[in-house]
DNA sequence: TTGCATTATTTGCAGGTACAATTATTGCAA
DNA sequence: TTGCAATAATTGTACCTGCAAATAATGCAA
């Protein structure tokens, strides 16, 4: 037992989990005061928002969420109902439907990207160096391609 | 505009989102599978585990977890009904309130130290080197003392 | 010592989320 | 071409969470 605190698994990921949850919480809380928008929407937005056609599956969307896929469905219902988002049956494929940005969306993305950027930039990006954010990007890359296939 | 994609403050927080949702889900269905004990009841057993006298004061504990003071209580309400958590009066401040692992409590979480353990080894330890984890935990360190002071 | 701002914790309430079952459609295989 | 397992998305249900208000106790200041 060396005398200097070791490093384990556990104690990095512990601490990487109370960091990413008051970043989680900061985020919303501000993004809700700035552009009046839960980070949850946000995060659909912009999904769309940088979509060929400003449009996706709900499946490749949720997927890309950090939701379920039933989860997707009430979130962009809610979503729907504000008028920010419309759903479009599948052409290709009917059971399927797209979830697309409505003109109303765009605006708000862009007003939001600008508040939700800054956010990011004063708690987060500000603390870490060029070098660790390229190093904690390979990090989280490694993991999660680490944790490909599992469900939800 | 480089050739090679920048990593720029957004990317990176962005991957680090995707993982960790990644990860906590993980984390919690094998729990859950293991030793039939949601994460956030860990959480719980943990704390007051490595704790002075197995026991702590519910601000002390919610403000090592990742819940607001309400969700504290609440979820200390459940695992209290189940009987591995019970709640005491604070002698030296009436206003307060100490939650403290039974026996039960105890038992199980050395069952459920070791699960989680192994999982966090195989999902998370696994794919990193030593450095790596010795970087990230810096990493995440400067993060949050960055956004101490901050409420929820 | 009385009054009042502050702190610790809990509750009412109004959503938000996951899990499992359901509906609709697809496409392969006999 | 009929049957059936697989897939996309939704819905029923039960639980979990946060916010703001309520309750209770503290301690400082006039």
């Amino acid at each position: 037992m060396a005398v200097a605190e070791q490093v384990t698994a556990g104690v990095a990921w512990e601490r990487t989990l109370r960091a990413v949850s008051r970043l989680l919480r900061v985020f919303d809380r501000e993004l809700q005061d700035d552009v009046d928008l839960p980070l949850t929407w946000y995060d659909v937005l912009v999904q769309l928002y940088s979509a060929p056609d400003v449009r996706l599956r709900m499946q490749t969307l949720s997927d890309s969420l950090v939701l379920t896929r039933s989860g997707a469905t009430r979130l962009v219902d809610r979503i729907e109902k504000a008028g920010l988002v419309r759903r479009e049956p599948a052409a290709e494929d009917r059971r399927g439907y797209y979830a697309i940005l409505t003109a109303d969306g765009q605006r708000l993305m862009e007003r939001a990207q600008k508040a939700h950027g800054a956010g990011i930039e004063r708690h987060f990006g500000k603390h870490l160096d060029p070098d660790e954010q390229k190093t904690l990007f390979a990090i989280m890359s490694k993991l999660l391609a680490g944790n490909q296939n599992i469900p939800g």
